[in-house]
DNA sequence: TAAATTTTTGCAACCGGTTGCAAAAATATT
DNA sequence: AATATTTTTGCAACCGGTTGCAAAAATTTA
């Protein structure tokens, strides 16, 4: 059993106050006091408990990090800076795994049963309804890595900007040389893929030239990927595909190559992520690079922000990427 | 602000100690005073606070889910099925990222702090003095893929059979005809590693007529499987490699192919984990399967009884693994 | 040195729940 | 109908902390 406040106070001769304002930073202690209770905890080994704590100070310093993206290798990355930078502030991650059985109002629910202090949504495609149902409960939100629309302009968005990402694209696509290219986006109803489909297309209205067709992937995996590509290739092709993300091109690379087509010879592929599989040598593949710290640390500070001043203002902030040129491109 | 159990009282017209039973399965209440109560919970919206409860019940149904392992794809499965298996169950993974700097004791005590009901260990190379803290501030703990050893005897672990796979892995080599063969193992100081070499090397005893040689990768990670090849590749080689895990199998083909090389047709490798990236057509891996859903499952369920049962036995719960013949090997 | 001011301390109430116990209510037995 | 038994209910104490308030102690000022 821990050892509590009780048994330090009464080690200590002193009274249970006493120990717990040595405990409280900016409470009134003398430092003879705070010497008396601090060697007792020592000896006994004491740690306020946090859970209890928070009955009154109504701050767990939990945070609930939700997401339904288990098996996109960007998130490994996304979870790995999350809860250590949530770590080095002094949060702890609830991590909540957002099935599509999920019920929204289910999850929300349970966030607040646990009384987490706030939530960080780190997904690329998850229903607006779910942000929403965590807004009726009351919890500060950040919305992380997707999802910025027109609905949700009363909530925190850090993110990246995905139409510049589309402009990005059909620019480097175009200045490459191919004159027909393709657009493999996404799940069509995601936000994230909305946004880089309109940057993808306002460039092209300045080039008649250009020929541009459009698709969507299922989902943001490989097999969506190559199932979306082992379509495309029924019929004739672009030179060149912008793809949803790094895996959906991966996957679009192997059906190509499964045709006995070769990249970029054949055709051109390029992602979006940067993940680090995408610069493995057996991959290589040409992608826009996502400032992934960037974008977590922006993340963490805003939420730290917002559990000081919990009716602060919405902001939505984006950051611009980068192309990263490896080899699924070539010179037409 | 949260409805609490005083309010839901106070408009049921009963006492906090009925809605508490209500709300509490096994206590006694009456169908009609449970009716009211409810009627009153849900026109408030009420839920009871599980920190708050915790306080009395001493369950939290957090659990702490350990790891080192943040940049290995195998391990955001691993997570995946953690986090949706402990949710069915009602548990609330608590997600702890150890990085080197961590300091044990500061890990152990942070996790009491916040009343953990138990601690997974998911990793698979990390160092066994974490265990020995968590053991030390008497938090049950499981340890899951990795650390099966001497000193580990009195803990409960849920993992594969290390030694069975370096035998599988020996043995299908040498079916295939390789008659010098190697074993590039992760970090040589990792119980998984050393599991595995026994393994290997257990099956060339009663095979003189092959030879073998021996080495590690500095972890598990394409870049260390990649950068231990490359100074394979300076010296006359072995036909085939068992490696580490897939990642350092990619990363070993990649080196492989970067010196003009090819896989299999001049050195052939196989892996361990069966990553999803390695049925990947573009990188087509011969490797053994971990049966990670299996080790999970039962991970949860062995968690679930030591809550129930403090003081059970430690086990070890071994999974036999299973070859994924792909491309990467051929016949001599 | 006495009075005024500031700092430190403990008491007691509270955070949101649970639970042992005894009284009250409902049900069963005679 | 009276009594015995069982079930339901509320009271009050407790879980492990925090905190407003007033008293006590220490310090400053006159």
């Amino acid at each position: 059993m821990a050892v509590t406040i009780k048994e330090v106070a009464l080690r200590a001769q002193v009274s249970r106050s006493a120990v717990s304002r040595t405990f409280t930073d900016g409470a009134s202690v003398s430092t003879k006091m705070r010497k008396k209770v601090i060697k007792a905890a020592n000896e006994l080994g004491y740690a306020p408990n946090i859970l209890a704590r928070s009955l009154t100070t109504r701050r767990t310093k939990l945070i609930g990090l939700v997401s339904n993206n288990f098996d996109n290798p960007f998130f490994l990355k996304v979870f790995d800076l999350f809860t250590s930078g949530l770590q080095d502030v002094g949060l702890r991650p609830l991590l909540v795994n957002l099935t599509s059985e999920t019920d929204p109002a289910q999850a929300a629910h349970m966030l607040r049963q646990y009384s987490v202090d706030g939530v960080i949504v780190a997904s690329s495609e998850l229903p607006a309804i779910f942000s929403k149902a965590f807004k009726e409960v009351n919890i500060p939100i950040i919305e992380s890595f997707g999802m910025i629309s027109e609905d949700t302009s009363d909530m925190h968005c850090v993110s990246i900007d995905n139409k510049q990402c589309g402009r990005m694209a059909a620019r480097l696509l175009i200045k490459k040389g191919y004159t027909n290219i393709g657009f493999m986006g996404g799940p069509e109803n995601v936000s994230v893929s909305r946004g880089r489909f309109e940057g993808f297309k306002e460039v092209l209205k300045s080039h008649p030239e250009i020929q541009a067709s459009y698709s969507y992937a299922e989902s943001h995996t490989f097999a969506a990927g190559r199932k979306e590509m082992l379509r495309l290739l029924k019929s004739p092709t672009a030179q060149a595909y912008y793809c949803g993300d790094d895996v959906i091109s991966i996957g679009a690379i192997s059906a190509i190559q499964s045709t006995g087509l070769s990249v970029p010879e054949d055709i051109g592929i390029m992602g979006l992520d940067d993940i680090e599989i995408a610069g493995w040598e057996n991959i290589n593949l040409t992608t826009i690079h996502q400032p992934i710290q960037q974008i977590i640390s922006s993340t963490i500070e805003l939420m730290e922000a917002i559990l000081e001043e919990p009716d602060r203002y919405p902001e939505n902030r984006l950051f611009p990427c980068y192309v990263v040129e490896r080899g699924t491109l070539k010179n037409q």
